[in-house]
DNA sequence: AAGACAGCCAACCGCTCCCAG
DNA sequence: GCTGGGAGCGGTTGGCTGTCT
């Protein structure tokens, strides 16, 4: 199964890009951008597949690349965001400003995997990755309830404990992208509460959503209570996994907090 | 000095998704 | 609704470089 890789046919080159193709590719994508990659090289006037230099173009000669190595907030960016994310590089990259996907994959490979190794740092196992499939279904459907299973840890003193007599709810008050809301019973004191549930497309698209409700909430100091976390996007995925409990979330406060001021979602907190 | 080994990273490959026809 | 082509993504590889013996 799959189609031919593209760089079989005749005459195309492969392996490191030479100067001189990377001047070609540059001057012009600065003057007609890169409408269609399958095209582009051709009119660009080199012996390349466009995937070839889609990828360069990405990974390398973009102007906005930031070069060198990691710092060390960006290394503890990537190892939260991956608890929160998984595999998904390119989500990763997107709230990382200059960092591709390949980078931060690397990274993770050659440094952050081993560090965490010996921490014991847990992380989503990949094999419990939603497939792209899922995640899209899962945004159709829009509604991440947890409906049958604990998405909270249940010594969390404050955390709701959704029991099985949690309801999906219709958005009715917000039309906030990404953000569902469920009714939990609480174990202790057997209250119906309403909780937001966020998606994937909130997490990775919509950082206004994510001020809002943190104004809404940062008053009372009690955001994170009412804030499930991403990172199981489909109910299989649920069910094998417990992921982000509100408490991870609750002890990273400050790790979102810091990341959404980095990456301009929302101002700084006045202490 | 030179061979072996390990680490790093740019690039490739194969798969899935998206969308126009 | 179906199909095919292009784009995007994540996993993997291969070659270069640095370090060790």
């Amino acid at each position: 199964m799959g189609r031919a890789p593209c760089c079989e046919k005749m005459g195309l080159r492969k392996g490191p890009w030479s100067p001189e193709e990377d001047k070609l590719l540059i001057a012009h994508i600065e003057k007609n951008g890169h409408g269609n990659w399958r095209a582009l090289p051709k009119l660009a006037g080199l012996l390349r597949c466009g995937k070839s230099c889609r990828l360069r173009w990405i990974n390398y000669l973009q102007p906005d690349i930031k070069r060198g190595n990691f710092t060390k907030e960006e290394e503890d960016s990537i190892i939260k965001l991956h608890e929160m994310l998984g595999n998904r590089w390119s989500a990763i990259a997107a709230r990382l400003p200059g960092r591709t996907d390949n980078e931060i994959k690397n990274v993770w490979h050659t440094h952050l995997k081993k560090r965490l190794g010996n921490n014991s740092h847990k992380g989503v196992d990949p094999k419990l990755q939603p497939r792209k499939s899922a995640l899209k279904s899962e945004r159709l459907n829009h509604s991440m309830a947890p409906e049958s299973h604990n998405n909270g840890p249940a010594d969390s003193p404050t955390s709701p404990v959704a029991t099985s007599e949690v309801t999906t709810m219709s958005d009715t008050s917000t039309a906030m992208a990404g953000v569902s809301y469920v009714e939990i019973k609480t174990e202790e004191t057997d209250e119906l509460i309403q909780m937001p549930v966020i998606d994937e497309s909130f997490w990775s698209e919509d950082l206004d959503s994510f001020q809002s409700i943190m104004d809404e909430n940062l008053e009372s100091d009690s955001w994170l209570y009412n804030i499930q976390a991403p990172t199981d996007s489909s109910r299989d995925c649920l069910e094998e996994s417990p992921g982000q409990s509100v408490q991870d979330l609750e002890e990273n406060k400050d790790f979102w907090y810091d990341l959404l001021i980095r990456t301009g979602g929302v101002p700084e907190r006045s202490e």
